[in-house]
DNA sequence: TACAGTCGGGG
DNA sequence: GTGTACGACTGTA
């Protein structure tokens, strides 16, 4: 018997060895380590069904212990009889229960389809670079694995990783690249792709002096370990990208499907054994995470590093939801893919309730203060225990926030109160925390880590799919997430401020003299006290401006703002900078325009800006019609929500797509397509096309109205319409025009502008 | 002008 | 193999 502490990197079952567990040393050694992993499974049903499923599965040669059992499922009133059926050999369970469920389909099925490593987690305590201390028994196997931290410890110790970083040195949408950039610790090396036999030779010389921990591509799922592992095949180089040589490389296809009212495309993936491959553009919000928001995410949610990188949100909560039923003893019901049916009248009326939207008061506003609830829907969760098994079904709202004082916490608030409680650690840590400290980049990774999946924990409860969904659940939090922002827009009232706006979550408040946050901070406790949710204070804006349609100026929408906190920040909601879709070069512009105004503090001056926004913006466009602008930076990106032969009419981004077709490329719905709008037809230039675009095509008026449209978003505020703008900035012979080059104008000065302001006095 | 197509949100 | 529904806005026919 000997003892090892180390890091735990990656687990995964092989048939014929049980677990194998992936080990990094305190003494730097990497081990693999092979643990025994049975797998219990349970069926419930009718007698003659399961005596009959009994007889099979002893005849079966697949080793199993069969044994009777109650236990609870959470959408039924009372425990289940069960059946269950330990597989000895775990590694086997997921294909003898496939057969099972073929072969008698009538009976319901528990705790079936969970991953190895959630069960592993649920058993032993363990995730992701969990730090652990393993026990070996005589026959060298893990008799014994103790976690030496929990998912919810604030600063685990760090594991000492070795990345490795591979990088195309091209971008291979547009083309084959013919280098491979490759870093490790302080160390860079170049490879040409051509001849295979040296770039081979060298990555596996890299490969095998680094062993690394961590695969760290730029396009490595869609495009470079793919080409590796071709290359390596047809010069019958063996490149150990794999630590694990009993294993080969795990391919999960592409796919598209549709989540979030919209189209996702998904690029297949490259999963390694022993080591993980994470592709940093393949994996989702890695740009928002970065590294240690991954391992934040694989360490609470429990599922390994690879998987963790790139996972949807959605299953990293259902994962943690799992492992907490599997701890509580609570049956994990089969999560069988039910076809996408139409949502009936009925249920479309149900569900139109949804969070508390207001109408803003359009125009520019000073001194006021944002405050926001914090995680809003998940704290109601966890306050009014809102969970599929605690629900009742006709609740109304208003009723939701009285628990019944001996009702035990349900699975959705046991799961989430430890992620909250972590969250808010983080944040108070956060507030009193240094600019220079450099853990505040990691905390404010893991703090946005946990915000997705505190979001799509309330989005996932109405789900259909979800294994511990439940609308009338969802529905109770919706209710009560209005009730609790008219309770703090009556508090807000009562303490005399006025309030100029609502959103979900959120309410933008206003007083005379109110202009510090200890003026604020009377009606946080008083909105705390009425609603029992936790409740911040986002900020406090010099000002803010909410927008008005651009369909029609009298209706404002809720969700178009900008403005500037005292701390010189900007906060931006809605307008064209926030869309995926507009050109770097408008964005950049836009917030250029932005930052001239919130250099005013006061802003009865703003319209003293005005000059400088309309010379900034005619420098711009002078850039542009000279071909000054990168026509990377003009690129547009819009994603394809169809096949291309669904298109009634051609979007731009579908038109893009024939363009590659036409060149034998393949387009599949939730892909982005980048292109350039150009003059004629048919209108746009597909950026990844081997034949780079004609500088002259380029389509500058297009550009130069989306440019005005973009800057008077900006500027409506203080009265300069797009029309008004498009008229100082440009002459009607077409020409850039100021009343100072053009000596017709010369004199002409602006005019008073309209701007709409409500400041307390 | 009507309608088809794309986007945001939370950070 | 996992988020809903909807309104704002733009471009096309």
């Amino acid at each position: 018997m000997s003892e090892l502490r180390g890091w735990l990197l990656d687990l995964y079952p092989v048939a014929g060895s049980g677990m194998v567990l992936w080990l990094i040393g305190e003494d730097g050694m990497r081990r693999r380590l092979v643990q025994d992993f049975s797998a219990v499974f349970y069926a419930a049903g009718a007698a003659a069904q399961l005596r009959a499923l009994w007889r099979w599965l002893q005849a079966n040669p697949v080793p199993v212990r069969l044994s009777r059992t109650r236990r609870r499922d959470i959408f039924q009133p009372h425990p289940v009889d069960l059946m269950s059926i330990e597989v000895i050999e775990g590694a086997s369970q997921e294909r003898l229960f496939h057969e099972v469920s073929q072969i008698f389909p009538s009976l319901t099925y528990y705790d079936a389809d969970i991953r190895p490593a959630l069960r592993h987690a649920a058993a032993h305590g363990t995730f992701p670079l969990c730090r652990c201390q393993v026990g070996l028994g005589a026959d060298g196997k893990v008799s014994r694995i103790l976690p030496l931290d929990t998912p919810w410890e604030i600063d685990p110790l760090p594991p000492p990783l070795r990345i490795l970083t591979i990088q195309p040195e091209t971008d291979p949408r547009r083309g084959e690249p013919s280098a491979l950039v490759v870093r490790f610790q302080q160390q860079n090396w170049r490879f040409d792709m051509q001849p295979p036999r040296a770039l081979l030779v060298n990555l596996r010389a890299v490969l095998e002096r680094c062993d690394p921990d961590l695969l760290l591509t730029d396009w490595g799922d869609g495009w470079l370990l793919p080409r590796l592992v071709e290359l390596s095949k047809e010069g019958n180089i063996p490149l150990p990208l794999n630590r694990d040589p009993q294993m080969e490389i795990q391919v999960l296809p592409a796919r598209s499907y549709s989540t979030y009212g919209q189209v996702i495309y998904r690029d297949q993936q490259m999963l390694l054994f022993g080591r993980c491959h994470i592709d940093s553009f393949n994996a989702m919000l890695f740009h928002d995470y970065g590294l240690s928001g991954v391992y934040e995410m694989g360490r609470v949610s429990r599922l390994p590093l690879q998987l963790a990188a790139r996972l949807s949100p959605g299953s990293g909560i259902s994962a943690m939801q799992i492992v907490k039923a599997l701890e509580l003893g609570i049956l994990v019901p089969w999560h069988k893919q039910q076809a996408e049916f139409p949502k009936t009248t009925w249920q479309m009326i149900r569900s139109d309730q949804g969070g508390m939207v207001y109408q803003p008061l359009t125009g520019i506003h000073a001194n006021v203060a944002e405050i926001d609830f914090m995680s809003m829907y998940p704290s109601i969760m966890v306050h009014c225990n809102i969970s599929p098994e605690t629900t009742k079904p006709a609740r109304k709202p208003g009723e939701a926030d009285q628990p019944e004082a001996e009702e035990e916490a349900g699975l959705i608030p046991q799961t989430l109160a430890p992620l909250l409680e972590k969250r808010l650690e983080l944040k108070r840590r956060l507030a009193d925390m240094p600019t220079w400290d450099p853990r505040r980049r990691i905390y404010k990774t893991q703090a946005s880590a946990h915000k997705w999946l505190l979001v799509t924990c309330f989005g996932y409860m109405g789900y259909r799919n979800a294994r511990f969904g439940r609308i009338e659940a969802h529905e109770a939090v919706t209710a009560y997430g209005r009730e609790a922002l008219l309770r703090a827009k009556e508090a807000a009232e009562d303490l005399g401020f006025t309030v100029l706006h609502m959103y979900v979550d959120g309410l933008w408040v206003q007083r005379q003299g109110a202009d510090k946050p200890a003026d604020f901070q009377p009606l946080l406790e008083e909105i705390t006290e009425r609603t029992g949710l936790p409740i911040s204070l986002e900020g406090i804006y010099h000002w803010v401006t909410f927008l008005p349609s651009r369909q029609d100026e009298r209706v404002p929408v809720p969700n178009r703002y900008f403005g500037v906190f005292q701390d010189g920040s900007l906060k931006v909601r809605g307008i064209e900078l926030r869309r995926r879709d507009t050109p770097a070069w408008v964005a950049e512009t836009q917030l250029e325009l932005m930052e001239l105004l919130a250099k005013c503090t006061d802003p009865m001056q703003l319209p003293q800006r005005l000059p400088a926004a309309i010379t900034l913006l005619q420098n711009r466009l002078a850039d542009l019609r000279h071909h000054r602008v990168p026509l990377d930076q003009l690129v547009v990106s819009q994603k394809l929500s169809r096949p291309l032969a669904e298109y009634t009419s051609r979007s731009p981004a579908a038109r893009c797509a024939a363009q590659l077709q036409a060149l034998g490329r393949e387009t599949r719905p939730g892909q982005v397509m980048r292109f350039l709008y150009t003059l004629g037809e048919p209108g746009v230039h597909c950026w990844d096309l081997p034949s780079p675009a004609d500088p002259a095509s380029l389509d500058i008026p297009r550009y130069t109205t989306l440019l005005l449209r973009a800057a008077s978003t900006i500027l409506s505020p203080l009265g300069m319409d797009e029309g008004t703008l498009r008229g100082w900035v440009i002459s009607r012979s077409g020409y850039l025009a100021s009343p100072q080059a053009d000596p017709s104008r010369r004199g002409e000065t602006l005019p008073l502008l309209q701007a709409s302001y409500s400041i307390p006095k």
